[in-house]
DNA sequence: GATGAATGAGGATTCATTCAT
DNA sequence: AATGAATGAATCCTCATTCAT
């Protein structure tokens, strides 16, 4: 809930003195975006309020009139920015003769092709840099992202073990065997080895067929 | 070698004058134990050299004598932590009649085991948290443990895909494959759900399993 | 103007929120005047910045809102003391009957004479002592007073000789000699011997004879 | 009586334990070598005793056996720079026959060429950075060099006047301006405009000229 | 005498935060 | 609500000086 846009929608007719709240919400708006891309592209403690409100175009003492602190602002921002990318995935549905393989290749296959573009690397460093001393950073994260996607996959794989699919009872054991994939990819390509980019996607169906023989 | 000031590996008869030379070992074993606490626990932007200092009962102009600066202090730890552990299951021959697989198995596991006593998972987090900013830092894991493991693993995967083992081909293209679950293992247990750790080395196993059918 | 922040010379009409404009001229020439006290009592390398903002009376960060390093401000103080008053000699015409040798007479005289005021000699110490490690300083004064004098002899020197004045020929070859009075006056009464101070005045009315005849 | 040598030229056989007075007698001129160098060529603050304990070859406790503060080292080494290099000019005789004029230029014009190599631009700008805060240091520039060079001067300009040579006048009332050249041409081309370097005896043998006739 | 590791005060610079306008 | 000048604590790093060996 950090980034509301007004007070109610309807059309409230008593002028206010001051600024409207459209003015508001549109420089909290601009806040909210510019400390997101200044701390994706520096890290927190490299960040700086100067830094945020020059590239907001407004002054310093501005962002104090919406976060009270630096590390407000971050938390703030950080649950913009953790949205669950794979939330459209999760909510396709299974076809009624799809193999689980197929499913997971059909839908999460075009997720991890994207997942690098949008800065979701530079995210993910953001999480394991700061997460251990912003506790709210790693919880957001497992609680919005993680966990639930590590449901859906032990979901998926009970019902491939039920169908007698191939590769079910051992994703049912190992969840996160899926997930690694993707984890050593935004590793490589974002912090290791830019110059020598691994290709996600690949990676990723390689696995898959690993898994599912 | 990377910015520490090294006095020479090799035993120098001259007489020294002076404090002897066991004290200045362990006073450079008290920095790098001191700054290895300090940059685990705070991370490298919130660490200071005073901290270090005060941690290792010493004055801050001391470090300086050890390590030129703050990054240099910080690569260097990361060096000690994390180099060793590797090249010694590297190091280890195949046996004439040893499958690949086994031969993972029986180097790789005990070592994956081991990764996250030590604060090796700590390590991993910090190299992802400012790899992309202290690119030394990236460097160093990249060259001393990224790179000769990739290249050790696709040495033998063409080893496996010559004697017809199974798995083989698809480690070649994909060695990145193999070190997957770590990496999964090591961000869960150590940022994302520490409250929930997987077994890195179960994981690991399986994923063998899975390569190498 | 190098180093500095300079808020735009024109007159920007656009309201400013905040502190006055007075105000900030009053800090600035507050930091500029207690830079000069500073600097010219204990020179560039024992003056410190907390120094002059205690001086200032104000925080030392500030200072770093007007200058951007200590090595700025110390040029622009320079540039401060400096600069001006040989450019009001300079700017003068020389009248349509005048010889070159009183048209020097008239206007550079009087500039001599006042050099030591302002605490110009001590300008003259500085720029000897330090102009050779921080080339800014050594190149703002040639730019700025320097060269532009020499110029402005040269000039004059080949009036004289074209209107057959003598003297001309010798100080069309050799203009530094007309500054050279200045320069052991200023040695000789700011460090060498203050206890016995020549009158630059004179020193320079008795090299204008003797080059003008 | 910075450099002395030793204690006594005669040959005592009675064998002192330790290092033999020739050795601390040549650690001491290392020392006093090397920190010439070093304030020559960096300044006081900018000089270090690590930097004159390098060049010296020795260990910077060592430099404290000898002086017991920066401060002491660099008046000691000034008095060995500030030797004066007009010495061997000003004790050759006056011929019989010789006007003053020629006699200065005999005696003065080869100093003034040889008096920028070795330094000795570096050694005034040492003196004037300094002067005013070391006082010494303008103590022995003084006495030393410069009074008893303008003694020099204003003796033979009342020589001058005595045998009626034109010139002797005005010397006899600013000998400083002899020297003018010198000084405009040591700033000139040591610190304010190296690349475009004055040729200082040319200077000094004009100015001679024009005092002379 | 000689060494050089150790010390710690001190200095330039940054930056989150405040507050008068 | 908005501004941005001002603050000063905090940080990295340097270097004269000491002293155990």
């Amino acid at each position: 809930m950090t980034g509301e846009s007004g007070k109610g929608a309807g059309a409230s007719p008593a002028r206010r003195r001051g600024p409207s709240p459209e003015k508001t919400a549109r420089t909290r708006a601009a806040i909210v975006e510019a400390a997101m891309a200044e701390f994706l592209e520096r890290g927190y403690s490299a960040s700086t309020m100067a830094g945020v409100a020059r590239r907001a175009g407004i002054a310093k003492g501005t962002i104090y009139l919406y976060f009270p602190t630096k590390e407000a602002l971050f938390a703030g921002i950080v649950r913009d920015i953790v949205t669950n990318p794979l939330r459209e995935a999760e909510e396709q549905e299974i076809g009624p003769d799809e193999t689980v393989a197929d499913y997971f290749r059909r839908t999460l296959v075009p997720v991890m092709r994207r997942i690098e573009s949008g800065g979701r690397a530079a995210v993910a460093r953001l999480i394991l840099a700061e997460g251990a001393r912003i506790p709210v950073l790693a919880e957001v994260y497992r609680q919005d992202v993680f966990l639930p996607l590590i449901e859906h996959i032990r979901l998926h794989a009970a019902r491939a073990v039920k169908r007698g699919e191939a590769g079910g009872e051992i994703l049912a054991r190992h969840p996160h065997l899926l997930l690694a994939p993707l984890w050593v990819g935004m590793v490589n390509n974002g912090v290791i080895a830019p110059q020598h980019p691994v290709d996600i996607g690949a990676l990723f169906e390689a696995s898959l067929s690993l898994i599912f023989r």
